[in-house]
DNA sequence: TTGTAGGCGTTATCAC
DNA sequence: GTGATAACGCCTACAA
């Protein structure tokens, strides 16, 4: 293999030092216009490339952006973490990623191995159940900036982006009580994550503000998938004065739920008008679009990206935080508008 | 902001040198054992973390893979990435990403700028209308192997991970054959590309195969969205002799084709069977869920990396190349089979 | 078994 | 304006 051709290299080539070849480089205005002309050209005769990795070095930090996900396959992070790269890119940033599988260990373990290769930042959605904050901190005390989107864990001089769980779930419930709805059921996740309380929260919220009676028994807690969403219709179903309407804090939950109504005979949204969370592609897709709510993950990702921005440019990890909440986006398709033109 | 410890700091905590302690640090025989426990307690004490970027510059290679794919946020590209870092991640590679929009340009320079951070290695989809090869060959003579997966182009010294297309998409149409089909249409992307003529070639091998006559006229090429499907269908429907199924190498376009086909009172599969490509996640979640070719991407992710693997092993980008063909699976689901239980 | 010294490719601080 | 020199943190002949 052919070695790289080194700063050292351009300064044999012409009788010059590799300071200087440096200077002419990195735009130092202490040099002739003669000889910076001169390195620039032979540096691309030779195809000289810098290496960063010196950089890196010399400098104590590199141009790697550090971003973690629970998994990097689902619609909602993949498009963050395109939006972040778009953003990083352009500034000269390479993005590393790293998947935690919703594992606190592993989140830790990640979190120590980006610090060791120098990061410049991390952007992060924690894994589900983190709870320790220690592995943050140290970033931060390495001035490592640190962004949470979407799922935040409460550390100091950190910054973050979120979507207004709270309002959009308001806004879904309102919407459905305008649809002349007078008993909302609500699909949630797991109450101990800020999400998903915000999400309850808003859902009550609008209830309650719409003077309609609140009822705890319309409340079904189960995992994100087709199958719980099922149980969970089934069971709503069953009560002595079941819903009219359905907000599912996800949308396959939504999707599972409208699949037994439908096979037992309950037509929607005419009996049961359901809403989902998140606007996964499929919501759209189906013959009976289901409503939803957009959390903007380009713009969450780009957000993101743009925080880290700010930190990185005050050079100062631990510069005046940000927490940003962005608006979702209602998106009212058949499944919760009885007279709708076709979406999509 | 705090130092992080060098081995330097540990060295003089114990009144010897740093090599001494890098040697206790990299399990070198020649050191004594009393010595390396007390490097490996105080470097824990110290909290000392190896700077990766140092390393990296020493042996003149990081431990980065660059991984470039034309949008991160597509499912198929999402879940290879996700086998990739899987894969890598326990081997201590970390992975870069990075998007060429489909680009050529965009991608030139991308893998100049991966080369620049010294990746380890480039595991790679081109970009749609790639042409050039000498990035890829500047990688190579800088002893970074290189990857294809999915979409190559012609480099030598580099390895790749296809799907087997042509196999794919005969089975399908056989599929359809059995299924009493006898005038298959068939919606294309770009036959300048690999993929899409192996797919048409085993489209069209299939029903030569079975003593169908072949019809040019049944062939549709389109651009990859439901819009356009929706237009072939049409245009196919038109013929005086339509088809009697359809064969799409995108589900968005089967999925458009459907949408059409069903709007104009045409069912399915009794008029018009139909089967897309990829298993992109809404093809099951339909309520006539719709038959399509799995092209394995998480299988794909894992052997990219494997293959990326034993080259760095060897540690020779030049090592016996090795062109993997995995086999894409036929989902058959009720756009295609008359008399099937329910999918999901 | 340990220490010394040099180098990986850059940049920054001195001098001149 | 340019040249020496040291330093970033680590590794590894070579010596001792």
């Amino acid at each position: 293999m052919e070695n790289k051709t080194t700063i050292y290299d351009i300064a044999k080539r012409l009788n010059i030092t590799a300071a200087t070849v440096s200077r002419a480089l990195n735009n130092n205005p202490r040099i002739s216009k003669n000889t910076r002309k001169l390195v620039l050209e032979t540096a691309k005769e030779m195809n000289y490339e810098p290496n960063r990795l010196a950089v890196a070095l010399k400098n104590g930090k590199s141009n790697m952006v550090g971003v973690v996900v629970p998994y990097i396959d689902r619609k909602f992070f993949s498009t963050v973490i395109g939006g972040i790269e778009s953003e990083l890119y352009p500034e000269g940033y390479n993005i590393i990623i790293a998947q935690t599988h919703d594992e606190e260990k592993r989140e830790i373990e990640i979190i120590r191995n980006l610090l060791k290769s120098q990061v410049a930042g991390i952007i992060i959605s924690v894994a589900r159940f983190t709870k320790e904050t220690k592995h943050f901190q140290e970033a931060i005390k390495s001035d490592v900036p640190v962004v949470f989107f979407d799922r935040r864990i409460n550390v100091n001089k950190s910054s973050s982006v979120m979507i207004d769980d709270y309002q959009g779930s308001y806004e879904a419930t309102k919407h459905l009580i305008e649809q002349g709805r007078k008993r909302i059921g609500h699909l949630t996740v797991d109450l101990s994550l800020e999400i998903y309380t915000n999400r309850y929260n808003g859902y009550k919220d609008a209830i309650i503000d719409s003077g309609i009676e609140f009822d705890e028994n319309l409340v079904v807690q189960l995992r994100s998938d087709i199958e719980e969403g099922k149980r969970a219709a089934e069971k709503l179903m069953s009560l002595n004065n079941p819903p009219d309407a359905i907000l599912s804090t996800s949308d396959y939950g939504a999707l599972g739920a409208i699949n037994w109504l439908r096979s037992k005979g309950y037509s929607i949204p005419e009996d049961v008008a359901v809403v989902g969370f998140s606007n996964e592609p499929f919501t759209q897709f189906m013959e009976l679009p289901i409503s939803s709510i957009d959390q903007k993950p380009l713009d969450m990702g780009r957000t993101a990206a743009k925080l880290f921005l700010k930190k990185a440019i005050k050079g100062n990890a631990k510069a005046k935080d940000e927490n940003i909440v962005l608006q979702p986006e209602l998106l009212v398709r058949a499944s919760s508008q009885a007279h709708q033109t076709l979406t999509n």
